[in-house]
DNA sequence: ATACAGGTTGGAGTAAACTCTAAGTCAAGC
DNA sequence: GCTTGACTTAGAGTTTACTCCAACCTGTAT
């Protein structure tokens, strides 16, 4: 597979599949005679599991470090476990922080959807949160 | 409030705080005559807003966009509430994402922690997003 | 009185993750 | 044979979000 199929596959630049290549976040990938990149399966997996793990926030140096674990053989099992679990409290702990702010502005909507509709902002001190900057005294 | 509370408060720096007024994800806080910040209750609400979206991972621009549109009074009700809905959706996308992240995750962990037992990593190719790079000839 | 803790400013510096540029190679089509 | 298009590299530039720095002010404690 051409670099340009896999840009177009994942929606992602040639220059960023580069970039991912030189810094390690996928290993050096399969070449043509002219040593022009050809993705195997596998080239094609790993790029994958690279824009997965970065779609979830994931740094660069965290995903390079576990493909580094990967090419280092069955002795780093422990290790890429170890990094895996990292990684996922890491997510789990976003997600929470998504969901808090989720909760946050579906209050706030519902009450701008109210405001919309009868022109008043109801201010509700139970949720104390708020800018509101258009009540300060100037 | 001062400024070092208020940084206490939310485990934020005196540079970051500053920063976030400088570029209007808060607006300007109350000063004492001395020209030093102290924070109302009001300012805490717009600070802890900040903080919130900032940490579902929305950018300063579009928080400092809605902070704008709060100071410019009620008829801006529709254009929060667009924005608000906007910023949802982003976030939603988001969560979605880490999601899709962390069953990919649970499923190699749990092979790699079958792997720490066993020595044996099982390859399910109906999972076939794997770098796998160490089974690659060299 | 003088040092210190805690502020203030403008502006420079940094880290992460791309993104772009310049200069070159190579095969295919006219 | 020459252009076009798609690649190659090294390295410079950009964006976002801080983070630090130097030089200054000011009320309190020794």
């Amino acid at each position: 597979m051409t670099m340009k199929e896999v840009c177009k596959k994942y929606s992602i630049s040639p220059d960023t599949l580069r970039y991912y290549e030189r810094v390690g976040v996928i290993p050096a990938v399969h070449r043509t005679k002219n040593n022009v990149r050809d993705y195997t399966e596998q080239d094609i997996g790993c790029v994958e599991n690279a824009i997965c793990m970065r779609n979830a926030g994931v740094p660069v140096e965290m995903v390079a470090k576990y493909v580094e674990l990967c090419q280092q053989g069955d002795e780093t099992f422990l290790a890429r476990r170890d990094l895996l679990r990292e990684v996922r409290e890491g997510i789990v702990r976003q997600i929470e922080k998504c969901q808090r702010e989720l909760e946050r502005l579906e209050y706030k909507i519902a009450r701008y959807e109210n405001a919309v509709e009868t022109g008043e902002l109801v201010w509700d001190r139970a949720f104390s949160l708020e800018p509101e900057t258009e009540k300060k005294e100037d």
